[in-house]
DNA sequence: CCTATCTCGGACTAAATAGATCCGCAATAT
DNA sequence: ATATTGCGGATCTATTTAGTCCGAGATAGG
């Protein structure tokens, strides 16, 4: 059972974006060079993003990312989700109905006991992080934070800028 | 994110062996036929298990595998972290300290609030599985379910039974 | 006590899936 | 009109998973 890497690149990026004036927009070159990450894969991440309805993006010069919402209203599971699916890590192939041990039809009206159980533990793990908002991480965050962010962010924005 | 096919063939299997009387072993051909599973790729994941510590295993003639302790001291957790591994879906790899917006390491004494909900989500997840022992399973299955179990599986215990 | 056979145990091979990259197309502000 | 940016597809590699095989060890029976 393992997430993807590119979630902890996708729940950074949102929280930099959250740090961001509001109808300000960042590239993904920008948000690349800011945590030193493969462009072109960064950039397919947040393009998911954008079709979970997590991110606005907007194309052309100038152009880039930024929260379709406020960032209260954005939970870290919409965006764990929004790159490696909301499917349950346990599928349950029903295999008490398979072999020689296979159950009649008629007990297996309700769902595998065990199936349940790993529901259970499942939406624990969702109810956690749908607990959660961007606001919430911001707010343990400094408060110099958002100006920090904002300037080094913005030394990318130029491509004349090129520091060897 | 997403968890072994074999997770649910032990689970089942853990909860099969729980309706053993006591001291009785059953082999992973057995298992195998009972559910209808691959049976040396089945016998490699019940080892990990006997690893574990969940199981134990006797060989020779008649041997098999039961469960190490007593059903009520045996989780869900433990079982399904035997075949999975204990670590956590989400790997920080600490891109806060990385690129052109990394934070100065006195910023970073304390782990990332990120992988801090992310810990806690996951924390949620294994109490869930904590609290759920192999025998509250065997309490929400028919009384009559470990008598059948036990005669299905000793269809399987002589080789000269052959059922085209 | 010895042998035959049944069991686990770990090493080995193939398939699937995730990770990562590249290129061409559409859209927009300068 | 042009340059810059997002968008989608096709492609390639690497890691993990799924599945198979053969050998070591132990027990039951002679």
């Amino acid at each position: 059972m393992k997430l993807p890497v590119s979630t902890e690149w996708v729940l950074h990026c949102a929280t930099t974006l959250a740090q961001l004036e509001p109808g300000a927009t960042a590239s993904a070159a920008q948000l690349a060079a800011y945590y030193d990450l493969p462009a072109p894969y960064l950039a397919k991440q947040l393009q998911s993003l954008v079709k979970a309805g997590v991110l606005a993006a907007t194309t052309g010069p100038r152009g880039g990312f930024r929260l379709a919402r406020p960032a209260a209203e954005i939970t870290l599971l919409q965006v764990v989700e929004a790159v490696d699916g909301a499917s349950s890590p346990y599928e349950c192939r029903e295999i008490r109905q398979r072999g020689r041990g296979a159950l009649p039809p008629q007990d297996c009206r309700d769902t595998c006991v065990l199936a349940a159980k790993m529901a259970d533990a499942h939406d624990a793990w969702r109810r956690t992080l749908a607990a959660e908002s961007l606001a919430d991480v911001l707010a343990a965050l400094p408060p110099t934070a958002p100006a920090r962010t904002r300037s080094l962010l913005a030394a990318t924005a130029s491509p004349s800028r090129r520091t060897p």
